[in-house]
DNA sequence: CTGAAAGCGCTTACAG
DNA sequence: CTGAAAGCGCTTACAG
């Protein structure tokens, strides 16, 4: 069967193919009466004007064939000739968070262009798996790596950038290690700075993982923000928290039992966000007019919810995007710097209609109102607009 | 450098490391004092207790030293000798679908426990892009492969299998490829008969896109349901969409337009029932009180959902799973039927609360109340419950 | 029970 | 401009 069924475009069985009948080197070499260092050197050359590793017709006759009969090196091979296997790892807390899925559609995208193909894998942000992870990708041998699981104090990380492995880290920080993020502290900053705009001063944060860059930053970031207000955030009102859905409600619930409710919560992610909105709803209190919700990232979900989400805009996909191009110039042996992309924040219905000192903060910032076709129409005016 | 930073756990350097410096087969045979072939026999002999391939105390000094060293053999060399190279590839629409996120998370942890990596490419549902990573995935010499985005027509894939490629097929079928998919048909009778059960005869479906086996067989169901019924759901009412909020918002929207609101909607898929809600709101209807909503999947988010969202439960991770054993089992050789999981229905808040021929319907199916963690509870009793 | 050889499909100095 | 050789790190009959 196999020698049957792989044949080249021109169809009819191929002379000197691989067990599977594929073309190799040889069957363009044959086919082209030349050598197989020859049609090597001719598919590998860098087509520049100068440089030639054949006569004009040879060369041209090589590729010619090699794409007549669908040519396509034998990575195995390559990879044992050369040592580089133009791979790299992706390790991920989950890609069913759709952050991190977002993300490695970046990564992924860019990679490819440079020809590089990825491996992902998840490691539920348990150091375990992350060590395991770690070693069946490089076992791969894999040319370099991404970490989208660092955590903050990032003592693994540094035992592996020990072992001589190329890397970077995205969306987390770690250290003194590469890393392509989010202006995180700035997320947190622009949170609250919307919320005490509007008036709020009872605050509280659903602040994430403490082992994540992420978390800790934009929970600093809103923390001082407040401070510079003269408004403070009460230990008891920070607490941390999953990513996903069930940790915003639990740390929701936890921040409810407190006695003490907020008029306003800022989780450092939607889906906690989410979350909460769901526990607030349970405990009869109407979002976006009787307590305000900022989330973090915003996810194509955030502006279809029944209640539209307040959040702060995390550029995802390009922070993928560039941590690729990073790897790629480490590959290059050249020397990086960490990138810090912008947020911006973007008001929805889960705050504009809230009925504390409503400050005409409404329209402010990009994508209040023309945002994006999910974007949730503004609710009518609050009752009582009192202007700071 | 190279020479330097990778050693063994014993420490010291190794002799015959590869040019990274890492043990080689040579390196652990030549430490045991043995042939590199010696080696390699016991260090891939299946365990059994008849078979030996070298003496009991040779053998156990080899894998000592091999595992002393952390000996892992290079995949292109073992690739390149064996042409297998225990990759599998996988295909998907988008990963930032947490559907096929999910189901991609099953397939990553069966596949790992034969020991096979697997490479995913996003392909957005387009042709040319299918096309074009296929022959990417191929080129990388996978031994096999998963596609979650086949086309109902299928002529792409059976030009695949012409060329002798082993595949099969998740979350959507095709032709006769072997596939495991949800029970797509029943999951639709389901949501009908849920819907019927509470009263609504106005009934329109968001249908997900045409090509999709999905979106056909979950409509398909819930039509044939709805006949066998006599409630007639007219094509006006049927409206193609994409799978995401985004989708769902535009074929709302054209249902909307028809000028003859129905007072419940079945949308094939979780996100595009979120994009529909949103509309819905924006329209100034009450979802769970003026219209009832079902979606598809139970993605963990619709428990958590301002309205809880009534959805059909598929097992998601469990098809991938499934799906991996299923491509494993043809890798060796053998004949594979195609498989169909049983969903089942989750009552929520969507539908539960509708003012239209209430049946006592709630409390029915799993899920109902106990349900996840992020379950909505109940609803107040509808207003008017008027039994069958 | 163990060794020696051949060879998988490439690339890369090195000759000529 | 082109060929010939060596070798990457393995596995697998084949001897002995």
């Amino acid at each position: 069967m196999a020698g049957s069924v792989h044949r080249g475009a021109g169809g009819g069985d191929l002379p000197f193919t691989d067990p599977a009948g594929r073309p190799t080197l040889r069957t363009v070499a044959e086919l082209a009466g030349v050598h197989v260092s020859t049609a090597s050197r001719v598919l590998n050359q860098v087509s520049g004007p100068g440089v030639r590793s054949a006569s004009r017709t040879t060369s041209e006759r090589i590729r010619r064939i090699a794409q007549r009969v669908g040519y396509s090196p034998n990575p195995h091979a390559t990879g044992l000739r050369t040592s580089r296997s133009n791979l790299v790892g992706v390790l991920v807390p989950r890609l069913v968070d759709i952050v991190l899925a977002t993300i490695y559609e970046g990564i992924e995208e860019a990679t490819a262009t440079y020809g590089f193909s990825t491996f992902v894998a998840n490691t539920g942000d348990d150091p375990v798996a992350q060590r395991q992870r770690t070693e069946m990708v490089l076992a791969r041998r894999v040319d370099g790596m991404i970490f989208g699981d660092a955590y903050i104090d990032g003592g693994f990380l540094d035992e592996i950038a020990g072992r001589g492995v190329p890397f970077v880290l995205v969306s987390r920080r770690a250290g003194a290690h590469p890393s392509v993020t989010c202006d995180d502290v700035l997320g947190g900053r622009l949170a609250a700075e919307h919320l005490l705009g509007l008036g709020h001063r009872r605050l509280a944060v659903i602040a994430g993982e403490p082992y994540a860059s992420t978390g800790i930053d934009r929970t600093a970031g809103f923390r001082a923000a407040c401070a510079e207000a003269g408004v403070e955030v009460p230990e008891a009102r920070v607490v941390h928290s999953g990513f996903d859905t069930e940790g915003g409600r639990a740390a929701m619930v936890e921040i409810l039992a407190g006695g003490d409710v907020p008029d306003a919560v800022f989780a450092v992610n939607d889906f906690a966000a989410v979350g909460a909105m769901g526990v607030l709803r349970d405990a009869g209190l109407a979002v976006g007019r009787d307590i305000g919700v900022v989330g973090f990232n915003d996810v194509p979900l955030a502006g279809s919810l029944p209640v539209g989400l307040t959040t702060v805009r995390s550029p995802m996909h390009e922070m993928g995007v560039r941590a690729a191009h990073l790897l790629m110039r480490r590959l290059r042996g050249e020397q990086v710097e960490s990138e810090r992309l912008v947020p911006s924040l973007v008001p929805r219905a889960s705050t504009l209609g809230v009925e504390v000192g409503w400050s005409g903060a409404r329209g402010v910032g990009p994508g209040s109102g023309a945002g994006a076709p999910g974007s949730t129409p503004d609710r009518p005016a609050p009752r009582t607009p009192t202007p700071r």
